[in-house]
DNA sequence: TCTAGATATGTGTATTTACACATTATTGCG
DNA sequence: CGCAATAATGTGTAAATACACATATCTAGA
């Protein structure tokens, strides 16, 4: 019934929470031989996706991504410091704008086919309705 | 299809850790007014719900928070130096027994009302089957 | 043209998170 | 009993996260 949904041992933070701590493990163990981590694979992907050959924006890119801008802006900085991405100003010089190097090219590549085998062991495990369920549900959740 | 769902753009890594940020956001939103944050109204309730009346040993509440025990030794400290939790030596001395003080059950108290108004909004904003299929599936993908 | 407001970003600070390694205490076996 | 294995925890380090505040740049109107 509804009045369990209010009792805070139902609380959607902290199991989305939980679930977001143990799938992280997951996917950074798969993708530990490339190097990087489940956040950092997130972040060349999404770059990837968005630039149109021009770089994207950071504040675009941190829309996307669902994250607070300034959060982004420590990311890439990692991100600069491996050399997997470029960051360049726009026309407009307050503007910052983000794409992935050859070397970040060469790494998200590497790193994709091990990213399919964490997703494959979830997809394994939930089955594909319910994976698909949940990234339905965390989407709508994230709004 | 199948293949979609392993296509770096459905990750469900990324999807949850997303949904996580921007959830996690409102209730820390909502906890505001009490001097809390959501992780922290977590911590608090689960010791409240784990503990018997001797407190709980630190692994075992680090195992129901589906956290790394590590990360609760440092979540526990900042409780700790708020007086809202009391850590203190088993007859076992290598052990550590979790309570909450009278201070933090009276700030998990006068937080529970606003949590029940975050989990409203997400309630409302899901329905009641979906928040159930959301905290099903999460609880899955924690094992 | 000049300036006030808007926009894009960076920095200081603090919390949450976890791995690798170290320390301390207990227990069981010879 | 004494020591090796086990168990419970703490610490160093680093990444991810976001809020409050500061800075730099642009733009539109007087």
């Amino acid at each position: 019934m509804a009045s369990d949904l209010l009792n805070p041992a139902n609380c959607a933070c902290f199991n989305i929470r939980r679930a977001a701590r143990q799938i992280t493990q997951a996917y950074d163990v798969a993708l530990k031989p490339a190097g990087l981590q489940a956040t950092q694979f997130t972040l060349l992907a999404m770059i990837d996706g968005c630039d149109t050959g021009n770089g994207i924006l950071l504040t675009a890119l941190a829309k996307q991504l669902g994250m607070d801008r300034t959060t982004l802006t420590r990311n890439l900085s990692l991100a600069e410091k491996k050399k997997w991405v470029r960051i360049r100003e726009g026309q407009d010089r307050r503007e910052r704008l983000i794409a992935l190097t050859a070397s970040g090219r060469r790494i998200l590549a590497m790193a994709t086919p091990l990213w399919r085998e964490a997703q494959s062991g979830i997809l394994d495990r939930l089955g594909a309705k319910n994976l698909q369920s949940l990234l339905n549900l965390t989407q709508r959740a994230s709004s």
